[in-house]
DNA sequence: ATCATCCGTGTAATCGATTCCACGGCGTCG
DNA sequence: CGACGCCGTGGAATCGATTACACGGATGAT
């Protein structure tokens, strides 16, 4: 492959001036201007990003680590945050933890060994040592949807008090009391928020949350599921059903499924999380649709700003509540907008 | 941040030595090798991936170009292929073409600026002159999935003909005559390849495949709804709809509801790839199921003998049915084996 | 005792870019 | 007319690693 010294040799010129060329230092004669970019053009020459990193201490790359690509919630974010990342001159390389923090933490070395210009996170645990290391350590990084209390790095985050409360009340109105939440991991922040968002809007309704009706899961299909047997074992089984992200959404309905109950007519079912499929499920499913085009243009912008030496904000953005029928009653049948 | 010559000066020795106990290389006395590796424990010594990777030309890094990570198809590709590719020490980047043959082409660039070592694709379309050019370069590349026929590289994919031919046969048991398919764009193998395997499927069982009952999409929900659309409009509509992948099913699904017809009564519905969300669809979605963890397994295989000097293998799995409710009859709610 | 070999180590070249500094030529100003 | 400054350019240092080569000392064979 060609360097820039057969570029050099081609055009009759030093290396100097073909990077001066290449990155439009203006001292540069229109003759040899001309020149050197017909030699690249002839040669074909593309300049080696490696070596470019390793002398200017950039490499015009953001890590993205995000808990689970198989997530839509997450794959939508990645989406998005690569193409504003583009949009602002950056490439993105993505991490998949899965939901464990083990494979998180190697996904951040490796990152960092590849030395991006900045880190944007979403932790599948709350207790990393490394990332506070990182934090610590002054490279640029925020976190986009989940966070770690007590590291200072900006958030951008979507806020769903409000929807959590409009859709407890959506339930009450439809009668039921006996609400149970499927939760994440409660080294989460997002895991922990929507557990106590609920409680506080089902509180304002005179409505209790016992601990049975609270049940552990990982923000992924499988515990999803066991942990709406469990519900489905009590000897009162809860009404409803709200999980907390959109695959235990889905491992609940199987679950539910494979007890031959019906949603909603048995039990009802809503999650946070608002996905193109919810629309056509059986039924389809009453969600918390989060803002997530907005809130990966936000990250990124947030992160590069803290890279290029301004002044990062944390941005937080309301979720909004989509009524369908999982939950009962007639439902005026909303689409997530995108 | 640390370098190698701040260890050797820690641990008293020259960098060379540090290097070598770094690569495990044989002829370092205990001696060295113990204060070296406390000197880098020490200082949290890591070492800088990009000055490695100039020097040795190589970044164990291997770069997968997706069609469009928003299809569930393609994500549990990148999943399970950059599992493979860790367990095998290269880690993955990902490129998102968003069916854009243009973005492709930015994403290859890129990924070829930062010597990658290897190339893993899945075509959004058939004529790239830059993949082709690549190709030919001496870059190691396999396709997955989708390729390109002229550039002579391995392929691993899966090959639907079998299961088409089943789906078909299960049609015409449950008396459907009338089928209908929405394609893949043309210019990509599997966008071909589908629609002659169900043309085949339907001549053997002496039913003709009329041009109107072919849909041109482009792997992507909204021309899925389109052509759906099309189809509905026709003054005698298809009893059958084959969407060529998941998302096309899904814009046909949205078609149908908007018509306010019903699935399979009123029109029978059918999927090339086979996702978690089509058991719990109303109805559940009859579908053809790619062993996408064993593709992904065998295209990063493919992609590290030839970067390792091996001669590498084209793969071809075969895909199967999955008989589901959403094309009629009584079905044996198989699930996706997971 | 002598010489060849091997082992552990250090010095310095190298990868492919960017960039500081010096230098020659030319225009401008006093 | 001489000095100064600017412009375009090239030489060479540099980034942080790897590795070829050289070297001194120990070991073993003859």
């Amino acid at each position: 492959m060609a360097g820039i010294k057969d570029v050099a040799a081609e055009a009759g010129v030093s290396v100097a001036t073909v990077s001066r060329v290449l990155n439009s230092h203006p001292s540069v004669s229109e003759e040899a201007r001309a020149r050197v970019l017909a030699a690249v053009e002839a040669l074909g020459y593309r300049p080696n990003a490696v070596a470019r990193s390793l002398r200017t201490a950039q490499t015009r790359t953001l890590g993205l680590v995000i808990s689970d690509v198989l997530n839509p919630y997450f794959t939508e974010l990645a989406r998005f945050v690569e193409e504003e990342a583009r949009a602002l001159g950056y490439s993105v390389i993505i991490g998949n933890a899965d939901e464990r923090p083990e494979l998180q933490d190697h996904h951040i070395r490796t990152l960092i060994d590849r030395r991006i210009d900045g880190l944007l996170v979403s932790p599948a645990d709350g207790g990393s040592p490394l990332l506070r290391e990182v934090a610590l350590s002054g490279t640029p990084m925020v976190f986009a949807d989940r966070w770690i209390p007590g590291i200072d790095v900006p958030v951008v985050r979507a806020d769903g008090t409000g929807a959590v409360k409009d859709l407890v009340a959506h339930l009450h109105r439809l009668g039921h009391r006996r609400l149970a939440i499927i939760a994440g991991p409660a080294a989460t922040t997002t895991g922990n928020e929507r557990v106590e968002a609920f409680r506080d809007a089902m509180r304002e309704l005179g409505l209790a949350l016992p601990d049975a009706h609270i049940g552990q899961a990982h923000f992924q299909a499988a515990s999803g599921r066991r942990a709406t047997e469990r519900f489905l074992a009590l000897p009162e089984p809860p009404e409803v059903v709200f999980a907390a992200d959109n695959l235990m959404a889905l491992g609940a309905l199987d679950a539910i499924r494979a007890h031959g109950l019906r949603v909603p007519d048995d039990i009802a079912l809503a999650a946070f999380d608002d996905i193109p499929w919810f629309v056509h499920t059986d039924p389809p499913i009453t969600a918390i649709a989060q803002p997530t085009a907005d809130l990966a243009r936000a990250a990124v912008r947030a992160l590069a700003d803290r890279i290029e030496g301004r002044t990062p904000q944390s941005v937080t953005l309301p979720a909004r509540l989509v009524v369908r029928r999982s939950c009962g009653g007639a439902a005026t049948d909303q689409r997530s907008d995108r």
